[in-house]
DNA sequence: AGCACGCCGACT
DNA sequence: GTCGGCGTGCTC
């Protein structure tokens, strides 16, 4: 028997599978770690046997044995890899690229470990650099006038800059000319904050809640739970108490949330609550303050994590519970492969260490409903605000249509416009929502219809405010062309609606109003996001507008007035999910009316009244959208009903792709005839990146074991056909 | 990464 | 010839 090891994923030349042999007397499993030779000096190493096989894939002659074994001890490393080796068969990505995602710590050890080359004395040094010059050592001489310049250098720079590895500066070392110094530096973005402990009162409801998961976890029960809260009901305080009862029983807690809603005011109220044995994740910390936060969760100096999806690999030893806020949201999802969702990703962490997963939103993705349907969740239900008297929106829907009919050719609505000036008299806040999902700044000619697209890439060139026209893709950009390309037409312009222009409009419109637009250009410097909303909170303007991030997480007691300008603009986006998206925004933006004492109004602007994401949207009725969405999804058989797969090929030959993903398609449909759909293959919705064509084929079934079963025979044939080509093949499983 | 191999200039 | 620095390429 042979054994594939991985024995290091902190350098690129490494990052791939070495096989050993197995004495015979000795037991491996996959996920053993075990000590091996490698390397021509033989040096002893450690490594992770992902799989044993009796296939030698290398000349049997040069495979070495495995040296030795270690019992298989469970330390939350162990249990990360267990996770990484799940999240490579169900998620179909290379153990490497799962270990990878579970063990970010090994990635950015290094920029802990700085190395400094230092000079000790500079006579000493002047005297070595005599020397190297007379006997011409070229590399010893580069790093000296390097040293005697500056003193201190930092190894990797060395290396870059003055090509000199640690080979040359070691025999310096040894004659004392030069310390090689590793710094370990730790750097705490944190700053003390005072505790107010606030104790908070919960409501009947809430309680409730809390005593029956609190309760389940005490009795061992693991069943995953989902609080369906509608918004303002007070999810958070109802997460913080059974985090504070899993806390008490020293056990430790992971909590997500996505990054869009990880404003200032949830970390406070987080902070206040739990002081300092929290620690938060997010994008804006470097490599090295991102490592450290991990440090210190290994060693048990913090017991909450809070942050994004990549938060669930947090190296916590005692983890007991993991909280999902804001479940449906698509975040939590990976783009990159392995493409895991959190959700399923963190019950199965749960499972390994013995902990529990609470999950909540007022609008649950549909997966996740039929889960708690079906008795895979227990679910519980919030149907009150937890501010007395204040009360959900008075939804109403506007047919554009009509409004066009009648003359009215504004991106206002005349309901609209009044609510707005009424609003405005009052003194109260305004939010216009633009949904602006799906469409970018396309330019396109308006006599020959063409937009300009990227020439390495399948898409359509994005309008920069500087006059640019940039691919999202590859960044190839030229200048905005002043006639179009094909057909010489000066009338070539921008296409649909974008923030700055609604700001113009709503500024032609309601002269006196002060506005406040947050979009990318507005938010790009730091903390720009914060300071805009704080800004907007202490009521420094009177109208918000902005797309997808002003509806997120963020409360304004005082704003009495949402209009959504294009409800619709999401729901022909052309994948089973639109409607569903559809929903959630829209929900999501009527919830941000009426949070405080005052009644608020939500106007829906769109050019599709009747269809049933927004129809229940106006009625925030949740169940009755569940209700007509698994109609239509049980009828197409997609997700959660059936089970769908994407299979990527990507590859810089388009005829191999195309042959090679045809060649897939009939091997599934020749085995899988009838229990398994084959759908395509085609081009992928953007059928090529940086010249890299992409081909897609989709697998549907209703047995999910199946789809994982054809994901491995694929990846088999794959292995044997293209053991180093550049065509790489990628799953997508759709749950 | 870390190690050995082999090239090539310098010293004896 | 031999010694040893330095660049390169491989590791099952």
């Amino acid at each position: 028997m042979y054994a594939n090891v991985i024995v290091d994923i902190t350098h690129e030349q490494l990052d791939r599978v070495f096989q050993y042999l197995i004495p015979s007397s000795m037991h491996v499993e996959a996920g053993s770690q075990v000590l091996v030779p490698f390397g021509r000096g033989n040096r002893k190493i450690r490594g992770y046997v992902i799989e044993c096989t009796k296939q030698a894939e290398w000349d049997p002659t040069k495979i070495k044995e495995i040296l030795e074994v270690y019992p298989l001890q469970r330390t939350v490393e162990t249990q990360l890899i267990q996770l990484a080796a799940w999240m490579k068969r169900c998620y179909g990505s290379t153990m490497i690229q799962a270990l990878k995602t579970v063990l970010p710590m090994q990635k950015t050890v290094k920029p802990i470990e700085k190395k400094y080359y230092v000079l000790n004395r500079k006579e000493d040094a002047l005297a070595a650099l005599e020397e190297a010059k007379r006997k011409r050592w070229k590399a010893r001489v580069r790093l000296l006038e390097a040293l005697l310049e500056s003193e201190l250098l930092p190894a990797d720079l060395a290396l870059q800059r003055l090509n000199v590895t640690s080979v040359v500066a070691k025999p310096l070392e040894a004659k004392g000319i030069l310390s090689i110094v590793t710094e370990t530096t730790y750097r705490n973005p944190l700053h003390s904050i005072s505790l107010e402990q606030k104790k908070i009162q919960l409501n009947e409801d809430q309680s409730k809640i809390v005593s029956s998961i609190c309760n389940a976890f005490d009795r061992g029960e693991r069943t995953p739970s989902y609080i369906h809260g509608i918004t303002g009901s007070g999810k958070t305080e109802v997460y913080m108490e059974i985090i504070a009862h899993v806390l008490n029983q020293n056990r430790q807690v992971i909590v997500l949330i996505p990054e869009i809603a990880l404003t200032y005011q949830t970390v406070m109220r987080f902070y206040r609550r739990f002081g300092n044995q929290i620690s938060i994740l997010n994008s804006r910390l470097s490599p090295g303050e991102r490592f450290d936060q991990m440090e210190r969760a290994r060693k048990g100096e913090i017991n909450v994590m809070i942050g994004p999806r990549s938060a669930l690999f947090t190296p916590f030893a005692r983890l007991g519970l993991i909280v999902i806020d804001e479940e449906h949201e698509a975040a939590y999802k990976s783009e990159y492969s392995p493409k895991y969702h959190a959700r399923e990703t963190a019950i199965e962490r749960a499972r390994l260490c013995d902990g529990m997963v609470i999950m909540g939103s007022a609008t649950p993705s549909v997966e996740a409903y039929y889960k708690a349907q079906m008795g895979s969740y227990r679910l519980y239900r919030l149907k009150k605000r937890a501010i007395d008297k204040s009360h959900l929106a008075d939804v109403s829907i506007v047919d554009l249509r009509e409004e066009l009919k009648q003359g009215n050719r504004s991106i206002f609505s005349r309901q609209l416009k009044e609510m707005i000036k009424e609003r405005l008299e009052k003194k109260e806040q305004i939010l216009l929502f633009l949904n602006r999902r799906g469409y970018s700044g396309f330019v396109s000619c308006r006599s020959c219809g063409k937009s300009i697209g990227c020439p390495h890439c399948d898409v359509s060139l994005t309008a920069h405010r500087n006059g640019t026209l940039v691919c999202h893709y590859c960044g190839y950009s030229i200048p905005m062309p002043q006639k179009c390309p094909f057909c010489g037409s000066p009338y070539i312009a921008g296409f649909g609606l974008g923030t700055q222009k609604v700001e113009a409009l709503a500024a032609q419109e309601f002269p006196n109003a002060k506005l406040l637009r947050m979009d990318l250009d507005t938010t790009s410097k730091k903390n720009g996001h914060q300071e805009i909303l704080e800004q907007f909170a202490s009521g420094e303007a009177d109208i918000l507008i902005g797309t997808q991030m002003i509806v997120k997480g963020h409360d304004f007691p005082n704003v009495t007035l949402v209009g959504i300008l294009a409800a619709d603009l999401s729901l022909y986006s052309g994948d089973y999910r639109s409607a569903e998206r559809t929903f959630q925004l829209l929900t999501q933006a009527a919830g941000r009316a009426g949070r405080g004492k005052k009644p608020g109004n939500v106007i829906i602007q769109t050019y599709s009244p009747t269809h049933y994401s927004i129809l229940t949207a106006k009625e925030q009725d949740y169940e009755q959208f569940y209700e007509q969405e698994m109609t239509y999804r049980t009828m197409l058989q997609y997700p959660p009903k059936g089970y769908m797969m994407e299979l990527l090929i990507t590859s810089d030959n388009e005829i191999e792709a195309e042959n090679t993903i045809h060649g897939y398609a009939a091997l599934i449909q020749n085995e899988y005839n009838g229990t398994i759909k084959v759908i395509g293959p085609t081009n992928a919705l953007v059928g090529k990146i940086k010249d890299t064509y992409r081909k897609v084929l989709y697998l549907k079934s209703l047995k999910e074991a199946l789809l994982i079963e054809a994901k491995d025979r694929i990846e088999q044939h794959y292995h044997r056909s293209f053991p180093n080509g550049k065509l790489r093949i990628q799953f997508d499983f759709y749950q």
